[in-house]
DNA sequence: ACCTCCCGCCATGCT
DNA sequence: AGCATGGCGGGAGGT
């Protein structure tokens, strides 16, 4: 009954209907519609919660639901069951290769953690909508039935909707009412929060906290009270980076009640985290560093413990997310201390989004425009959301608005955002899951492989049919994944490029840097104080970096390892150390991932000085790998390029050829550690005349890629609306190009430009202030810092 | 023993 | 008042 409506209404998609990339959905619908019926009504209602687990689908449910109501555990033992049996969404009941529930008693009985985690939760939530949905249908989600169909908790479903909020993958249209958006507007949310973050000057911010912690560590401590100035410049009148929510022109919040608390949190928090991985170069970000920063305070001390957990978790919550989005993928990163969790960029590549304040454009012409002309959106302007503080709007306003912008995504079907999707990013979207665990795999897994099935088939028509209108994208992106890459060495900062001269300036110092053969050029811009550090030795960190990866799943592919190391030496001299580029792209996405796992290390307690013990071993091992590899890599310096700026189709990103990246990077970096280049001659990364960086720590980084393998699943899965497009090697350029085409003009969503930070508090952010401050501080203590080395290994994870 | 992070209590705020 | 949201942190599964 009503579940049928609801289901027409909130997630008509989800009928295939309209929709073509309906990948699992479909088949979840298909599912979905044959039980339905059948069980009746399933009744939304508000809470679906436990209970409603059971309540629905079948006759049966209601019994169980009486009894667990007696028992907790009978309960979770059915909602398992249910899970997979009733389908909620998930297509293990289907395939399922493994499980069954009634094989295992094991598995029946309990569900393991893992099957419930957020990670999961979040890929069978994927699942259900498609990458790029027609804008002209209606894309609603209903949070109850989403809730009762996946047999979660609601809250478990906010936590999902919450980070995709953040993302603008969805928007609130009203109370318990979403719209889904997919990844139309992802890169321009992503390349809005990459200008907020420069803005917010968050590479500096990662890097005061790693200096310290480095100081720290060795007894420097004297640099604190600079440090702490120059991070509560940036910050915020309260002393930290407090930005509100981040709005994208086209994808606003509709409901008031987004509003209130709201700007707190996960949304927030989860915006902030993904600048920070966009904003570092090796987009590579550890948990600790992610919680100071955004604890804001990031005074050292102060951090309490029980404050520090609690965004600790609120972080794996996120990431999580992120991770079932493919956005970022689980890495360790290993220090003498011990390993830290932390994650490596694995999304697009993006650029910025042109704001005010950022001087250079990346972006290719059509991309400017249709900005420019987003901005111009009325609804916008009725309710800009920039400047307003509080997201508050009138009901009436809300109204037209969204009936605005309706009309504005039928008509525009482009895909706004164009700017660079390559990287696989789209395409995986839906799918790779990865799985840490088994279970996990096995469930994503199994959810793939019906997708697939199910989806290609309907799918394939669909798109031909409206190919035309959507926007898509595709996304393209390989299939896998498959590698890893490694990025950079160093972690923290900003690109690497050269300042040249530090001015003061506070524009962001753009440089064009000699695109490599055949990429597009790509433009690095560098705030000031940005440039300045560069010209100081900040402390980075110098890095080293391995990457290792498994390949894992895939097969195939992956492989790189590539380890570095760099050793340099030094201290002081970190000049040496220069990093690479930066920027990697990212790109692989495996297709696997896995939620998170890892032991992290972090907790707080850095400090124990031992430091180079086990990691003096480490890096020595690693730097021989490295060499192996680079040997073997080596090749195309280009391929590292930084930061792609055009929308270039080619764009690193998507990286055919992902192995070579890394390479390049490391080749580089290693030489340069050796001695036998100069870091100038880095290769695109660092161009340059300059390029200092250094930084005083060496880390190592070491990616492993974990998944296993679904990702070949996952390659299919793209829903992106070009079916063709997709590669299986990712190589996505073509794609690419594809997808741009299509610069709507009118488009209405498009940017904002203007991100903007709302602070509430405040004011902006005091952007000249924090480079004077930076400058200052640069230059007195950086330069005389003295920064021991650290290896730094990242690794993802694998599974076990 | 520590890393992850599920679970769900309960505050917050809209309706 | 009732309900939707979602902050928050205890505590337990996993390794």
């Amino acid at each position: 009954m009503e579940n049928e409506k609801e289901n027409l209404f909130c997630e008509p998609h989800k009928r295939g209907l309209m929709k073509t990339p309906l990948k699992e959905s479909t088949t979840a619908n298909i599912v979905l519609a044959a039980i339905q019926p059948d069980f009746g009504p399933l009744t939304t209602p508000t809470k679906p919660k436990e209970g409603s687990q059971g309540e629905p689908w079948t006759p049966t449910a209601n019994l169980k639901m009486l009894i667990s109501a007696v028992s907790p555990e009978i309960r979770n033992r059915d909602q398992k069951r249910g899970l997979f049996d009733n389908r909620s969404g998930l297509p293990e009941a289907k395939d399922c290769i493994h499980e069954h529930l009634s094989g295992d008693e094991f598995e029946k009985s309990q569900p393991s953690r893992k099957e419930k985690s957020l990670g999961l939760l979040c890929h069978k939530f994927l699942a259900r909508y498609p990458n790029y949905p027609n804008p002209a249908v209606n894309n609603d989600i209903c949070l109850d039935e989403v809730a009762e169909e996946l047999n979660v908790e609601r809250r478990r479903i906010y936590d999902i909707v919450n980070v995709l909020e953040s993302l603008h993958m969805v928007s609130r249209l009203a109370k318990n009412r979403y719209t889904w958006h997919g990844r139309h507007n992802l890169n321009k949310t992503l390349g809005t929060l990459k200008s907020v973050g420069e803005e917010n000057k968050y590479a500096e911010q990662i890097m005061m906290i790693k200096k310290k912690e480095y100081e720290q560590e060795f007894d420097f401590i004297k640099s604190y009270g600079i440090e702490d100035h120059i991070i509560k410049s940036n910050t915020g009148p309260n002393g930290h980076p407090d930005m509100c929510f981040v709005e994208l022109p086209g994808v606003e919040f509709r409901a008031a009640s987004v509003n209130s608390r709201k700007d707190k949190s996960l949304r927030v928090m989860s915006q902030k985290f993904v600048m920070l991985f966009l904003v570092s170069t090796p987009q590579i970000v550890s948990l600790e560093v992610a919680a100071k920063i955004l604890i804001g305070e990031d005074h050292v001390e102060d951090l309490d413990k029980s404050k520090f957990k609690t965004k600790i978790r609120r972080l794996y919550d996120i990431a999580n997310v992120l991770s079932s989005l493919d956005l970022i993928k689980k890495v360790h990163v290993t220090e003498e201390r011990g390993r830290k969790p932390a994650f490596k960029w694995t999304g697009p590549e993006i650029s910025p989004n042109t704001s005010g304040s950022s001087p250079v454009i990346p972006f290719t012409p059509s991309d400017l425009e249709v900005r420019r002309s987003s901005k111009e959106n009325c609804a916008k302007n009725l309710f800009s959301t920039r400047g307003k503080p509080n997201f508050t709007r009138h009901p009436s306003l809300i109204k037209l608005v969204k009936s605005i912008e309706s009309d504005r995504r039928k008509i525009n079907s482009a895909p706004s955002s164009p700017i660079k999707t390559n990287k696989a990013a789209e395409s995986s979207q839906n799918s790779a899951p990865f799985p840490s665990k088994m279970a996990q795999l096995a469930a994503i897994c199994k959810m793939q492989l019906e997708e697939q099935s199910s989806e290609s088939r309907q799918k394939v028509k669909v798109q031909l049919a409206r190919s035309g209108p959507c926007k898509p994208v595709a996304p393209l992106d390989p299939p896998a994944n498959a590698e890893m890459e490694l990025t950079a060495p160093s972690l923290i900062q900003p690109l690497g490029v050269v300042p040249l001269i530090p001015s003061p300036l506070s524009s962001a110092v753009p440089l064009i840097l000699p695109q490599a053969p055949s990429g597009p050029s790509y433009a690095i811009y560098l705030q000031p104080a940005q440039a300045h550090q560069s010209v100081t030795p900040p402390q980075g960190l110098s890095p080293t970096v391995c990457t290792t990866h498994s390949s894992k799943a895939t097969g195939s592919k992956d492989s790189t390892d590539a380890t570095t190391e760099k050793a340099a030496n030094d201290t002081s001299k970190a000049s040496a150390s220069t990093r690479p580029g930066s920027l990697l792209p990212a790109p692989e996405r495996q297709g696997a991932k896995s939620r998170t796992r890892e032991p992290a290390g972090e907790r707080g307690s850095k400090r124990a000085s031992v430091l180079e013990d086990s990691g003096s071993k480490k890096k020595f091992k690693e730097d021989l790998k490295g060499l192996e590899n680079v040997s073997t890599l080596m090749v195309s310096p280009t391929s590292v390029a930084a930061v792609p700026v055009g929308n270039g189709p080619a764009l690193t990103s998507s990286h055919p050829v992902p192995i070579q990246n890394p390479s390049s990077a490391i080749v580089n970096f290693t030489l340069q550690h050796l001695g036998l280049i100069s870091p100038s001659v880095q290769m695109s990364a660092s161009p340059g005349p300059g390029i200092v960086p250094v930084s005083p720590r060496i880390e190592s980084v070491n990616v492993v890629p974990e998944n296993a393998g679904t990702q070949q699943g996952r390659a299919t899965n793209y829903d992106s609306p070009i079916p063709g497009q997709s590669q299986p090697n990712g190589q996505s350029v073509a794609v690419t190009g594809a997808q741009q085409p299509v610069p709507v003009t009118p488009k209405g969503s498009q940017l904002v430009a203007e991100s903007f930070f709302r602070t509430p508090g405040g004011p902006t952010k005091p952007t000249s202030s924090s480079c004077m401050d930076f400058e200052g501080v640069n230059k007195t203590s950086f330069g005389t810092l003295f920064v021991p080395q650290r290896k730094l290994e990242v690794s993802t994870e694998d599974v076990h």
